[in-house]
Parts: structure tokens; sequence; C-alpha cells
RNA sequence: GGGCAGUUAGCUCAGCGGCAGAGCACUGCAUUCACAUUGCAGGGGCCAUAGGUUCAAAUCCUAUACUGCCCACCA
């Protein structure tokens, strides 16, 4: 008879939180040392895809390997608010229902969303079930808890105090859609092909035998933002330009006078090596604005459009030098006007073809746009030294270790966090009066003892703080690892976890990204539901080698129901031999040269398995427990047991098989629990996951 | 522009100085035997390319090409 996982998952789950050995505080009195893993919290935005199953079995293989070693493991599970891409997932229904959330008005739209946290939250949770995920649910966490609000306003007081939080006009990423700021690192850049525009702006009191005839030309990508410059600057040891710095140049459109002046943030090896300023709209003119006292003229509002000069409504003539034509006009409109006035007027030297990285909305895709905007900001300089310093003395260990290279990159070239998001999904900001709420990662950052009672001082916190290993994606971590790391220094006094293992990321066959955009998710549920919890997740590790990146494929997991179908008959036939007698546990003797070869192999695996977990490498203790099992026990000893039948033959395969199960529990928790449980033992404990690893 | 991975069987990947391997797919044979979701046997490889080191290179070094990812203010 094969096997069949569809009669033994849901039963046995079942059967494992009844006990509960989920929750360390009801494990046996032998798991004394703690072991915590808090799970990356999913965004409650919608189901679960191949990569939450990847790194839900990397997680429940860790935990129920050391649960087995007696230590007392908490796998804290919950789920993430999400801000910005939770709203946008309920602003996305609310649009085919034909309505905005201005429609709803910010308290009735808050209420969607939480009904929408509640269904999505729950589909998560039980698709980890699903897996066979051994978390204590009992201690499950959302980053909008009651409890959790209070750390978000114990935290960010915290910084006030310290006056490491201030408020600022400063130029800001911009999504208009979303019609909130963004943090850089929620941007994405995709390349587009566009103009670079050489633009003349004539120079009052040109010198005498310039050979500019009068003008100097500036190159930009976005001439709409001219309307906005205060200077133009060159590079101080630009030869060309040596006797126009200190004079006047006139900007065209509006015809105001702006001064040329130098800086050593100028490439003069770039376009003309003139360069427009826009101190308002973008992060090195603000700089040079700040430097030389330009002033900062904002000409694009928050909804992208030109507000040069609000007085005047936008004109419906097509070329046009006067400003206030161009009032209201989308940003595309703006530069195409501008560009066809500035050819009447021959002050478009030329245009080449340019292809530069456009920044967009990591949610939606939109184009974001560089504006000055009041927004909250954390300073950083303090904390990324507190994030820096655990990895440099090896405290915190990155698995693979070359991830800390881009980690200390980001922390040495670090800008201020703006902390502060224009949505109503999310936790408000604790002052008086304000309405904005905080990114989403503020409270993400403090997941590793938030999520145990912190800022209170729970048993929780003192028994499960610091974790053992954080287990995630690498694309989180400069947005969440660093600054848990931080956070965890600052307020615990003590590093988050000691290890960062980063999992590798999983693609389509063809190398793709996995998205549901793209059609190319794959459903984790869907498998299990064809191959069985075991398959799937024997399969998953199988597959998670050396490499940092995974072309999911279904082999391996047809491979993994095949492996199940095995370990079942396998474990059929010892029970058919060994009969009703129970097997009281102890090591039989090794009679002959095959006994003697499995018994040295069963020890053989256990100890390579053991130091394989150790270092992250699930694939490889996959690829040695498949081969044990498979050739040396079922192919080697269980063929030559037919020909030597004998007690102790018997005790052999009872000895051997309950080894493997044992080894193999972590990696297929089903299948073992169920064996585990059918077999005659003497000393048999409740399950087989609190059985002790060998 | 900078950084990091990768390129081995039809596909997905191991191997990382000493006879080229696994899973899946494929071919042949075997069905009262724990298991046909099986067993046995087999076919299939210039280990991306070009140099170098070595008694010996898929493996180490140097280039090149291609692929993927991350970071970056080049207007």
């Amino acid at each position: 008879m094969p096997y069949e996982p569809k009669k033994v998952e849901n039963k046995i789950y079942q059967f494992w939180e009844e006990s509960g050995f989920f929750n360390p505080d009801k494990l046996p009195a032998r798991h004394k040392k703690p072991y915590t893993i808090v799970i990356p919290p999913p965004n409650v935005t919608g189901e679960l895809h191949i990569g939450h199953a990847l790194n839900a079995t990397i997680q429940d293989i860790l935990i129920r390997q050391k649960r087995m070693q007696g230590f007392k493991t908490l796998w804290l599970p919950g789920t993430d608010h999400a801000g910005i891409a939770t709203q946008n997932v309920v602003e996305k229904k609310l649009r085919k229902e034909g309505k905005t959330r201005f429609d709803l008005g910010r308290e009735k739209f808050i209420e969607e969303v939480w009904k929408w946290k509640e269904e999505y939250g729950n589909k998560i949770l039980n698709q980890f079930k699903k897996l066979g995920s051994s978390c204590d649910w009992s201690r499950t966490r959302f980053t909008m808890d009651q409890g959790y609000s209070d750390a978000i306003k114990e935290a960010f007081l915290h910084y006030h105090k310290k006056g490491w939080i201030y408020k600022g006009k400063r130029i800001v990423n911009w999504c208009k859609r979303c019609a909130t700021s963004l943090s850089d690192l929620e941007l994405e850049y995709k390349e587009e092909k566009g103009n670079l525009w050489f633009i003349k702006y004539p120079v009052k009191d040109p010198p005498a035998g310039e050979a500019g005839g009068g003008f100097i030309t500036v190159a930009t990508t976005r001439p709409e933002t001219m309307l906005g410059d205060t200077a133009v600057a060159v590079n101080p040891k630009d030869k060309r330009y040596k006797n126009l710095i200190g004079k006047t140049a006139v900007l065209p459109l509006v015809n105001r006078e702006i001064p040329i002046i130098s800086d050593i943030l100028i490439d003069s090896k770039f376009g003309t090596g003139a360069v427009k300023v826009t101190p308002a709209h973008d992060i090195t003119d603000q700089a040079i604005g700040e430097k030389h006292k330009l002033e900062a003229i904002q000409v694009i509002d928050e909804k992208g459009r030109i507000i040069n000069s609000p007085e005047k409504p936008a004109r419906s003539g097509f070329a046009t030098g006067d400003a206030g034509g161009y009032n209201g006009l989308k940003i595309d409109e703006a530069r195409e006007k501008i560009i066809e006035y500035l050819k009447c007027q021959n002050l478009l030297e030329k245009t080449e073809n340019y292809t530069r990285q456009v920044p967009k909305c990591y949610r939606c895709s939109t184009t974001v746009e560089l504006i000055p905007s009041m927004q909250w900001f954390l300073k950083m300089s303090e904390l990324a030294k507190l994030a820096e310093k655990p990895v440099k003395a090896g405290k915190i260990k990155f698995h693979p270790k070359n991830f800390e290279k881009p980690y200390f990159d980001w922390l040495k070239n670090i800008k201020d966090w703006c902390i502060s998001r224009q949505i109503w999904w999310g936790h408000k900001i604790p002052i008086e009066g304000e309405t904005d709420v905080l990114d989403t990662w503020f409270s993400a950052a403090l997941w590793p003892f938030a999520t145990l009672g912190w800022p209170e001082k729970t048993k929780d916190l003192k028994n499960y703080y610091p974790t053992a290993v954080l287990s995630t994606a690498r694309d989180i971590i400069n947005l969440w690892v660093a600054r848990m790391i931080f956070s965890g220094m600052e307020f615990m006094k003590e590093i988050p976890f000691s290890h960062v293992y980063v999992h590798a990321t999983v693609l389509t066959r063809d190398g793709q990204r996995m998205s549901k955009s793209l059609g190319t998710g794959i459903d984790p549920v869907k498998l299990i539901e064809e191959f069985g919890a075991d398959a799937v997740r024997f399969g998953i590790a199988f597959q998670i080698m050396g490499n940092q990146d995974i072309k999911f494929v279904t082999d391996n997991i047809l491979m993994g129901k095949k492996f199940c179908n095995k370990i079942w008959n396998a474990s059929k036939f010892v029970e058919l031999k060994n009969g009703k007698e129970k097997y009281d546990g102890k090591k039989p003797y090794a009679k002959n040269k095959a006994d003697k070869a499995i018994l040295k192999s069963l020890e053989k695996t256990e100890k390579s398995v053991s130091k394989c977990l150790e270092n992250f490498e699930f694939g490889k203790s996959a690829h040695i427990l498949y081969d044990f099992f498979w050739h040396d026990f079922c192919d080697k000893y269980i063929e030559e047991s037919k020909k030597q039948e004998s007690e102790n033959t018997n005790k052999i395969l009872m000895y051997v098989l309950l080894g493997s199960i044992k080894l193999l529990h972590p990696f297929m928790p089903f299948i073992t629990e169920k064996i585990y449980q059918q077999l005659p033992l003497k000393n048999k404990k409740e399950c087989i996951m609190i059985e002790e690893w060998l």
C-alpha cells in the first residue's frame, strides 16, 4: 500500500497541537536551555508563496532538531501589517467596486483593512500549519496588536527624548499614486529610455572672446525641473568655464537671473560639464544648494504636477515663455511643452538618446518623484554604529558570510531614516496632532523583543531573548535585519540573534523571479495537496545547496513523495518482522559484516547530519539522509536481512528504523510521527517530536 | 559605475587538486517476495572559452564571454 499523506497529516497536526509541545513552557523537564526563532512575519497582503514555504521548512527543521536535542524551543509566529502594501491591496479591491479610500473616509477604510487582515492573516497561519510548522500558536503576534503598539510608542518616545527624531522639510522620495513618502530602500530602479537634452542658458555680460557665444549649455534628463533652477554649476577645475564662474545666467522660460557657481560635486566628464541646479528636486542639487545658500524652489507638487506659479492657471497655448503657462500640467506634458518652446527659441542645442535608471515605488511601480516635504526623520549616525559593532565583533554571524559586505557598505553610507508615511494603515506617530503613520519597518525593527512583551519586563522576554537564528530573504537585510540589530542593541542592550541565515531566492525554472503579477508564482498548498507536506518539505530542503538561487522544479518534490513511500514500506517490513514484541531501545550487537556496516553507517549519518545542520547545510543533510535510508538501509541491509533471519537481525532493523525516523523527523515530521506512533517500543514518548536526538 | 554569485548529463543541481556523480526524464529486463511511487542493468558529459600553475585541474590562478542578484546622487 502506498503512503497516503492526506489520511495522516491533519490528524497528526491536531495531535501535536493538543500535546502542547509547541509551547516551550509545556515541554518535558529535560528541555532546559532556550532556543528561540522569531518568524519573519509575512505581510498580510495575500497568501504565501514558495519562498515562504522554503523559509518555514528551514526554520522548522532547526526548531524540531533542537527540540529533540533537549532545547526549550520557541518558534514564535506572527504577521506584519505591512503599511503601504496592505493599504494598496485593499484599495485595489475597493477600486473593483468603483470606490476609493476617500469615499469611505479614514475610519471606515481602516475597518476594511482590518477585515482583510483577519481573512488573510488567518489564511497565512493555516498555510504554515499545513506545512507542519511547529510554531507556538499561543504566542502568535501581529505588528498592530495592542501590546505591540505600546512598544512602538515607547521606542518612538525614547528616540525623541534622545533628540534623534526630528521633523524637517527635506527632499523625499514621493509616490504620487500612494500619496506618501518612501525610504530609499523602498525604491526599485527600472531602466527607461529617454533623452539627454542640451539646453543653452544665456549668460549676462559674457566675457569677451568666450567660446560659448554668450551661452552656457547644460545637459539634463529633466528639463521640466528647470523652472526651479537657482544656479548653474561647473567643476572648479574645469578650464572651459573658468571665466564664467561668478557670472550670471538668465534662466529661459522665467527670465530669472541665477549665479554660475563651482562645486567639486560636478563631474566635468558628464554632458557639457555644466549642470542646472534644482535644489528642491534633486539630492545632489540640494547639497550644492545648502553649501551655496541657494533658494529651493519647488515646482512639482505631490500629485506630480507643475506648481511654478500658483496664481496663474495653465494656458492652452503650445509654446510659451511664461512659467505660469505650465502650471497644473503633468510632468510629461510640461516636459514636452518646455522642449517645444526651447526649440522655438533656438535654445535647444541638441538631443541625445540616454537610458537612465528611474526610481519606481516598490509597491505599485509608479515613478517616484523627489519633492521637498515635511517629514519625520530618525537620526542614524549612532544607530548605524550600534548595528555595525556586533557583526564586526563576530557576535552576529551571517551565513553565507559574504552578505556582511553589503551590510557594512550600507551602514557606512547611511542617511537619516524618513520614518513618516502619509497613509492611513499603520501606527500613528505618537505625538499630539500628528496624522501621519510610521514606516512599517519601524515596527518590524522591534519584532524580536516586542513580540515577547517589551517594553514590559515579561517572563518571556527574560526566558527567550535573545533569539538564536534569524532566517530571512536577502532583499531585506538592510531594510529589516540591520534595523532589528540596532533596535535590539539600543533597547535590550543585547543582540537580537546570533546567526542570520540568508536563504536562497526561489526562482522559476527559467530563472525568473516568482511573482503573482507575472503569473509565475507557485502555491505551496497546491503542492502539498498533490504530493504531501513531507514531500514538499523534503524536496525543497533537498534543493537548498550553496548556490543562493533556486530554480524551482517539482522533480525534487516528486522524489520526496517517492521517498515517503519508501520509508513507509520499509517501516511496514520492519514491523512485520518484529511482530508484537516491544523493543527495549538498546543497541543490538553486530554479528556479521552486514550488521556492522549498517550500524556504522547509521552512526556516521547521525554525525554528518548534526554537523551539517549546525552549518545550515540543509540540502546536504537531506542528501545524506536519502542515501543512507534508501541505499544503505533498504537496498543493502533489508535485502540482506531476508537471507539471515534472526531475532538479532530484527532488532537491528528496528534500531536502525527508529534512528532513521528520528533523524528524518525535522525534515519529514508527519510520516515519521505516524510511523513512530505505530512502533512497538518499551520506552515510548508521547510523540517523536520530543524523542531524543541520537 | 561598484560589488557578489553562477556557467558540469535532456532538465534541476552536487562534486571544488587524484577513475565525472544524484534526482527527474529516457532505454531494456524483472511482477505471487515491504515497496511498480519498486528492483536490477543501461544510454547520455571537450565540466562556458582562452591562457597559466602542477607529476596530476571540473576543482587553484589570470583574463574573456554570457546569466542572475545587490548597491550607487553621475545631472
